[in-house]
DNA sequence: GCCATTTAGTTGCATATCCATTTATTTGTT
DNA sequence: AACAAATAAATGGATATGCAACTAAATGGC
């Protein structure tokens, strides 16, 4: 590049229209780009008082009661400390509690309250709407194929990390 | 497997093979997934005191030196506070400064220092080669479609935003 | 030209996150 | 059975992030 054509404008950017270079071009920016985005979005959509979590863990409870705060952690891929103060929110709120579990006294059985499974089912209304808003705009072969993208590039990370070579 | 058909193996997941339902189904919920393994992946890969925002940001000032910290948070879609510890960090380490404009007496323009070159050139060489690899793992084809992909669902979000129904 | 409004950056506060350490309990070795 | 090693959860400390409030400076209306 920079062959003559323009003698470069002088970008002097003091505002706007920075430029990128190929910074654009860049998958893992593109991606964190698209995920900031995405969560913000979320936020908005889901109201107020949500929680980035709230939604996915209220779920996998709901399907696996009795599951461990490790089984959990591992699920949504968070370290366990991460967790502690989540569901100290969420049995606050009267949605899930912890019960030692009777085979390793170490260990916390998860599960939901009746208030915690109304809860899901709000949630989970309002996100498939908006799943299905996303296909619509999307269009939903073009969903099903990012879906397929993202995690063939988990995979790979999977594999880039058990060789770390 | 023990016999056929199986009437459902009833979960009792106190470690592992939860249930996902669905969720395994949704952009958002794989999005994060991958941004997740994505992030970890780019730390590990970029070394120990290597933090979030060092490649794009001094990236970014290089290409446009003498921007302000409000057009840089914009471009890296964070809040200009966020910036704040962020830069200071840059200037203790003699990659960044800040200079007051006489422009705009309340704004800073941001310039790289000659070490600050350096460093954004070893940066980006590690974070080319880690590019062309995933390339090379997801196939460029792919890589290329699936930058293609967020890039779109990115514009799905700023229309969906703009409008705020 | 003056004052209200807007704006750039900072500070303070709250949440989210990870890592290292600690505590209670379990497991494995002898 | 006894004790060392491993493990589940919690705690403490650090960074990352956004929002609200603040300060200093610029802008606009009159």
């Amino acid at each position: 590049m920079t062959a003559k054509s323009k003698p470069a404008p002088i970008p002097e950017p003091g505002d706007n229209d920075l430029q990128f270079g190929d910074l654009d071009e860049m998958l893992g920016i593109v991606l964190q780009r698209t995920f900031i985005a995405t969560a913000r979005y979320f936020k908005e959509y889901m109201g107020d008082d949500f929680r980035p979590g709230f939604f996915t863990t209220l779920s996998l409870i709901e399907k696996n009661p009795g599951l461990t705060q490790k089984a959990l952690a591992a699920a949504i891929r968070r370290d366990t400390s991460t967790l502690v103060p989540f569901l100290n929110k969420l049995e606050e709120l009267g949605w899930a509690e912890r019960r030692r579990s009777q085979a390793d006294k170490r260990a916390h059985e998860l599960y939901l309250t009746p208030a915690g499974h109304r809860q899901a089912a709000r949630f989970d209304t309002k996100v498939r709407a908006l799943e299905a808003r996303l296909a619509e705009e999307l269009g939903s072969r073009q969903a099903q194929q990012l879906r397929r993208l993202l995690r063939e590039l988990d995979d790979v990370f999977a594999r880039l990390s058990s060789q770390a070579d």
